[in-house]
DNA sequence: CTTGCCCCTCTAGTTACTGTAGACTGCAGG
DNA sequence: CCTGCAGTCTACAGTAACTAGAGGGGCAAG
């Protein structure tokens, strides 16, 4: 394939333009040739390397794991032990916040459940937000999970 | 009861004191006292107010939501239909996102097994980041759910 | 008085982008 | 040839929701 602009790229690939010369900006995609007016020119490789990181980010990793990912990549074989690696960290994680998702989920359907039958005077949801203490019903186990999320709380 | 310092109210509430002030500064905090010699000083009814929006937070409401909620509570009953939709609105978002990240754990999965029994030569985990098309797409929520993960755990 | 913790403000950093400003380029129509 | 417009460039600012640090002042005890 011919030399494309960054614009055929960000269309042949789904990543918006600005997030391509971000990409590069952090140094994971390479600087592309650039035609004489400046504008940067991608040979037909940009497009897997693109996808590659695209996907990886749709899994959950983050831009340092792709980072690593990409270097493996480059001298490839040997390292397989640590691709694994870098993806069971990645799994567990994803579970890690599988569980505290469900856990939200049933907190949530629990308020909602509340204030459905709500000729309460004050609604539920409310009251189950500002909860300890004088609640409705004795409190549930999602706080115990919560606790330990990791938004950035901690 | 009396008059504390936010470290108190830190203590009283496991919310850090950059994070009060923060909250104050972007307005889910009011303005507290101050003593003479500009130190904020918390009334009582500061504790629950910060651990309605901690709780809320916890249970992925984002601050916008926080902050519609605070403005519920302060006349309430008529709108315990608004709080149940916001309420609703998030429970989706948090389907949502197990939908998602159940995907995740699938492909995770499958990557990890496929290097289990793999070749030196190709690391399948590096192959199937490669290939695209049968997976997630949706990119930008993607990388919402994705953002701010603790990356310090890892 | 000094130690040491607490508090103050302000700024900048984090993650992974997205959006904007202001200027230039490349190409088609009239 | 001119005009218009989409596409591209750089650079900076903004987003979410905080966190961390600098540089200073306050306050009670030893």
């Amino acid at each position: 394939m011919a030399l494309m602009t960054i614009g055929k790229l960000s269309g042949a690939t789904a990543v918006k333009v600005t997030t391509i010369r971000y990409y590069e900006s952090i140094g994971l995609l390479d600087e592309p040739q650039r035609s004489a007016s400046g504008q940067r020119l991608y040979a037909g490789d940009s497009v897997e390397r693109l996808r590659f990181i695209r996907h990886a980010r749709d899994l959950g990793f983050p831009v340092s794991a792709v980072r690593e990912l990409i270097s493996l990549q480059v001298e490839p074989g040997r390292e397989c032990v640590l691709v694994d690696q870098i993806a069971r960290r990645q799994l567990d994680e994803v579970r890690r916040r599988l569980t505290q998702l469900e856990a939200l989920e049933a907190e949530l359907k629990r308020m909602i459940r509340a204030c459905e039958g709500g000729k309460i005077g004050s609604c539920s949801v409310l009251a189950a937000l500002g909860q300890h203490e004088n609640c409705l019903h004795e409190q549930h186990d999602g706080a115990e999970v919560l606790a330990g999320l990791p938004s950035k709380g901690a």
